[in-house]
DNA sequence: TTTGGTGTGGTCTGGA
DNA sequence: TCCAGACCACACC
């Protein structure tokens, strides 16, 4: 029988049975269990004390670990690049791993422990070669799985996905469950406590806060989905509904097998987990995976489905919401807007299913955990299984002590960047490196094991530059040696999706695919100095650096030595000119400039033509002459422009100050007219003066990103915060505090206020004026030569406006 | 618990 | 009151 992974867990009763949610082909769910399976962990014995050791750990008294002792082996298995025996241990309960494990870890012929903290489900998966959101052929006597064999098949099974959320209101000091919205492609719910006549058909009337928990039970159960998606249900919906349910003492049982929401701790923060089925909170997975490329401000569910579906949330604010249940006037809009959510979260979740889904395949982790995971753990997860699979033993992580210690170590040299020339050029090259670091590592086998291998030839061949390092060249390293096969299979699938039409859904899996071999890919560099590593290496990092710069230095010689002109560069880009050749010619010559250099570099490190542009502007440093580095604006020959560092792509700028400043860089770059920025910009400071302007666009974002006692430094948005918590706000690190300044005494912070409680009256229009717009528009004007007084001076202007036209 | 280093710029703070 | 340096956030790659 064909099925397709969807969870796993186990259970302990004598003995561990893992079991396993899966889907058919034909859609229904098949749940699995499996018993053959039991926990253990290795224990590496000092040199030749292996049989000692075994005997001593025969006589241990496990019961002490209320476990019971089912094995012990001998095995052989690679630490590094050394074979090594180690005594396998093999215990009944998975849940007394740890326990058991510290009984024998203070022997004195231990050298070390290793995989006991494994989670015995991932243990399960790793070992037996089942990795979830994938299919297998499985053989199946009474429920259990027998034996399997993996499958290679491109699709997902029909699987049952349903979105719902929850609004909560503030009564008498305490806060009031009224409505639950459900959502699934062919029905829809909202459950209220309240009843009125003109409710819409999919309004749900029931008596009570504690029947809207009933009735949510009972559609979840009726509904049966596979995928539940929330957005921030692991740290909102899921404990508040729970609270309220035990309030009532009511089981929140939302599990296929009727077993309650279970709350698993992982570090600070915790998950909802629904037994047999998958709980996906969306907000995690955002804020973890896809923020590095959102360009919204605040993760809000409307921000993000703005950005990602072009569809926001319906425009109720909680002020709003709190009166319309007071005064039960205008509740079909509560509903609607309410059920507007759960759509919401459910086409988000038809947008990133996808994803997770090949993430979870790659790392074999179930998807539950792979959408919740960090670039690290997702990282860690794909070397685990394939450290197994090379018969690797698994380093530990790190203890608290250890990880102390790294994050004291000083940072190790990083890239180059090139300062630019300022100004503006026409014709500009780009260049850059296919995946620099990660083509680095495979090339020169950069990995933990292969560094400083100690044999000579391998010092004079593989040396890194700049460093006394050098790293193996006679064994492939364990990190290259996966990194290697990830990078094929991603140009594998890519011309695989050459030849599909760009709508198809196999276009779609493919498309997932190769975005999940692309996040482990170049999250590894960054992985080798992550103080949480179990792979950690910084010289691993700070070699891939220093060959980095290497290979850069080398293009930008080779690139003047061919008569270009070189005008920037970052980490693995140069930016070139050649005055003097017409659009075609210079086309030619960047195309076999790029020939040129790839005959010369090693291995699979390969340099691509980015573009050519038609012109880009470098400007200068606040202070000094020198031009900025990261900061520039390149205009296409289709007319777009890329703007990089600037203002306008940040979010701790007010909307308006980064609009004028891209609207000033667009004049500047495509018409060129600096008479029209110059007005461009005297004109909204005018508006600015007269309040003729959208207080939403003077807003300031800005995150906590510690708790607010422990600022040395009371910035604006930590003022603002301050204040907003006095109101009863809740707000914490990791918060993004809208702010406004307003007009008054004291200082910027002083006057910095939470943005709901701000009126068109009270900001402050000399700071928008004077530190907002004017030095925005500055920033782009001073590489042409004028200054803020220019742009602030009315008469010269003037002068200046004439003299132009 | 947060993949790494490089870089710009605003605001605060405390000493001259 | 002025200013340098520290602190802080956010961008680039």
């Amino acid at each position: 029988m064909k099925l397709f992974l969807l969870d796993a867990n186990y259970e302990f009763s004598k003995i561990p049975k893992i079991i396993l949610t899966c889907k058919d082909e034909e859609g229904n769910t098949k749940t699995l269990s499996y018993e053959e399976f039991y926990p253990y962990f290795y224990v590496l014995p000092s040199e030749g004390k292996e049989n000692q050791l075994l005997e001593k750990i025969k006589k241990v008294d496990f019961s002490k670990a209320k476990c019971k002792l089912v094995s012990l082996s001998i095995v052989e298995k690679k630490i590094g690049m050394q074979a090594r025996k180690l005594i396998k241990v093999t215990i009944d309960d998975p849940a007394k791993l740890q326990k058991a494990r510290d009984l024998v870890k203070n022997f004195e012929e231990v050298e070390e422990t290793y995989e006991y903290s494994i989670n015995f489900y991932r243990r399960f998966l790793i070992d037996k070669s089942l990795s979830p959101a994938s299919w297998f052929e499985a053989k199946i006597e009474d429920g259990k799985l027998i034996s399997f064999k993996p499958l290679q098949a491109n699709f997902l099974p029909n699987l049952k996905l349903l979105a719902f959320d929850t609004e909560f209101v503030e009564v008498e000091g305490k806060e009031e469950l009224i409505m639950i919205s459900v959502y699934t492609p062919t029905k829809k719910y909202v459950i209220t406590s309240y009843d009125w006549p003109e409710k819409q058909e999919y309004v749900v009337s029931v008596k009570s806060e504690k029947e809207i928990i009933r009735k949510f039970i009972e559609i979840i159960k009726k509904e049966d989905p596979d995928i539940i998606f929330t957005y921030n249900g692991d740290n909102f919906d899921f404990p508040k509904v729970r609270e309220k349910a035990h309030e009532y003492g009511i089981k929140l049982s939302l599990g296929r097998n009727g077993k309650e929401v279970k709350f698993v701790r992982r570090g600070r923060v915790s998950a909802a987990r629904i037994e047999g089925r998958v709980h996906i909170d969306i907000f995690v997975f955002v804020s973890h995976i896809l923020a590095p490329f959102l360009k919204s401000e605040v993760l809000t569910l409307d921000e993000v489905a703005n950005e990602l579906l072009g569809e926001g949330k319906k425009d109720v604010s909680y002020e709003e919401m709190f009166e319309i249940w007071k005064s039960k006037k205008g509740l079909e809009k509560l509903a609607e807007y309410c059920l507007h959510d759960s759509y919401l979260t459910y086409r988000l979740g038809q947008f990133v299913l996808m994803q997770i889904m090949a993430l979870a395949s790659l790392t074999t982790t179930l998807p539950f955990d792979a959408s919740r995971y960090t670039y690290s753990q997702l990282v860690e997860a794909y070397y685990m299984k394939k450290a197994y699979d090379d018969g690797m033993i698994i380093p530990n992580q790190p203890k608290q002590e250890e990880i102390m210690k790294r994050r004291l170590q000083p940072a190790y040299k990083g890239a180059i960047v090139i300062e630019p020339e300022k100004g503006i050029h026409s014709n500009i090259v780009v260049y850059d490196f296919m995946s620099l670091y990660p083509t680095i590592i495979v090339t020169h086998n950069i990995s933990p094991e292969t560094f400083n291998c100690g044999h000579e030839e391998c010092k004079q061949k593989n040396k890194v530059p700049e460093l006394n390092y050098h790293f193996c060249t006679k064994v492939q390293g364990f990190i290259p040696k996966h990194l290697y096969a990830i990078i094929k299979e991603r140009k594998r699938i890519k011309a695989e999706m050459k030849k599909l039409s760009k709508e198809s859904k196999e276009y779609e899996i493919l498309y997932n695919m190769q975005y999940a071999l692309k996040i482990i890919a170049n999250a590894t560099y960054g992985y080798f100095g992550y103080f949480g590593a179990r792979w950690y290496r910084r010289e691993c990092g700070a070699s891939a650096a220093a060959f980095g710069r290497h290979y850069i230095t080398k293009i930008v010689e080779m690139a003047k030595q061919e008569g270009f002109k070189v005008i920037y560069g970052d980490t693995d880009s140069i930016f070139v000119t050649k005055p003097g050749l017409s659009k075609e010619e210079l086309e030619k010559f960047a195309k076999k400039f790029e020939e040129k250099v790839n005959r010369t570099l090693p291995g699979i490190i390969e340099l691509e033509l980015r573009g050519i542009y038609k012109s880009g502007i470098f400007v200068t440093r606040q202070k000094g002459e020198k031009g900025a580095k990261k900061r520039y604006a390149l205009l296409g020959y289709d007319g777009k422009i890329e703007i990089r560092g600037f203002e306008t792509v940040r979010r701790d700028w007010c909307q308006l100050a980064k609009e004028i400043q891209r609207k000033v860089l667009e004049i500047i770059l495509s018409e060129q007219n600096v008479d029209k920025a110059l007005n461009l910009v005297r004109e909204t400071i005018e508006k600015i003066r007269k309040r003729e302007v959208s207080l939403k666009d003077l807003v300031i974002y800005e995150q906590l990103t510690k708790p607010i006692s422990q600022y040395e430094q009371i910035g604006p948005h930590v003022k603002a915060a301050q204040k907003a918590m006095g109101r009863g706000i809740p707000l914490g690190p990791g918060s993004i505090i809208p702010y406004v300044i307003t007009k008054g005494k004291g200082s910027i912070s002083d006057r910095a206020e939470f943005a709901s409680f701000v009126t068109l009256e009270d900001y402050d229009p000399e700071y928008y004026i004077n530190n907002q717009v004017v030095p925005a528009a500055a920033r782009v004007l001073k590489a042409l030569g004028y200054s803020e007084q220019d742009i602030l001076s009315q008469d010269k202007q003037k002068g200046l406006t004439s003299f132009l036209k």
